[in-house]
DNA sequence: TTTT
DNA sequence: TTTT
């Protein structure tokens, strides 16, 4: 019904850009968002975000981010579950961005909206196996 | 540094209720927020979401969410890993609310927004191990 | 750079549809939030937002939502000003909606996103008269 | 019932400090956030919203934050209105951020949430004249 | 100009 | 393991 996530933090590695068959671009990464308090031995925590950014908002996001990078993400949540290798089934929860924003000095150039969501696309598929995902 | 999320939906069955050894309230639900398009074969889909609360908040989700009901949580993205049984690394992540409202008609008590963080707490330590979680 | 609102609240009033001059259906209305506190004397005290709302969704609005209902609401914060006919400089805030949805039980249908902002928009330029909005 | 802003944008001006008679601090400024498109004349547009910060967080925004600094605010919308100095009823609608972020490099110190609203402190009662603040 |  |  209502499904919104804001999030800033930073990469933890470079992003992973793919194409699915159609040549539809993919790119992911994972953000780690420090927590706000430190935990009960005064550490810094965070939270690490698997993030996924389609289309033209992908390649820039391969383009301009890269670990370290810091970047505002905003976007849905989205769950879904597969098979690994030995038959196990994986429960995924991740971000589906359509707004990504470099907030590191320098790379003027920012991801417009990416608002058509690919996975409900009739025209063009998305026909990546789930299991090629990095995550 | 920033991290929000908000999300209407139904509850998948009625909350769980559970309490730490020091007496504080934790109450888990799963959410399912229907997605804003349906897949190619034409059907519904929706994001099966872990929302966790504390505290007051846990009591009066328990008190007055059940299976089904309409609900409006606010709170933030938390990931976490713990060892299953089988000695296997297990990522979860979940939604930390400190807000839920309540969206059916009739009962009329809301919770009232929980604030302090209980993982942040030095005077009362969380110490249920996380494997009792039912995600 | 990133402009985000999500509100839940009531209607004050119907809803009041108009057309632009090319067409585009505008439907304004104000919801009223309740706070989560009460104020120093314990009354209820709300904020009343001014909501604006395009095309397809704006005709959705008109059609499903009426005085007391209630409506979640999710979109960007726009300000703008004007001369009004005295030749005061009026500031106003609005919520530009992307997405509203119906709450109140027996109505089914809610609106899909209306993600091109009209505003944007090179082949539909909007020419109300920003004073003809009823805020 | 739910009311959450998330902004980033940058200072359109230095913030302005004041105190309450009882002592408690507040912060205001505004808020430059670029619209994710250009207008029908191809210019950058901006909307500038009102923020209002209370307490430690606000001598924090005093302390690091100037005009051009790009910052991330958490909040909630609020309505207000008064009678201006020629008896005319003034509408305002603005930011009660509860989390403000510092995004420009070097100074490290972040708000930490501010999270009891000084509205409804009772302990706490904050009596500016409504008619002091800056907006 | 304000809703339940 | 999923809700209307």
């Amino acid at each position: 019904m209502l499904n919104r996530v804001v999030l800033i933090g930073r990469l933890t590695k470079d992003p992973e850009l793919r194409y699915t068959q159609n040549g539809t671009a993919v790119a992911t990464f994972t953000l780690a968002v420090n927590r706000p308090f430190t935990n009960q031995q005064g550490e810094q925590e965070a939270d690490f975000i698997n993030i996924v950014v389609w289309r033209k908002a992908a390649e820039n996001v391969a383009q301009y981010l890269k670990k370290g990078s810091l970047s505002a993400v905003e976007g849905r949540l989205q769950t879904r579950t597969y098979e690994n290798n030995e038959g196990r089934r994986i429960y995924v929860t991740e971000v589906v961005a359509d707004n990504v924003r470099f907030l590191d000095g320098g790379k003027k150039a920012e991801t417009k909206p990416d608002l058509e969501d690919p996975f409900a696309g009739e025209a063009e598929p998305v026909d990546v196996s789930e299991d090629d995902l990095p995550f």
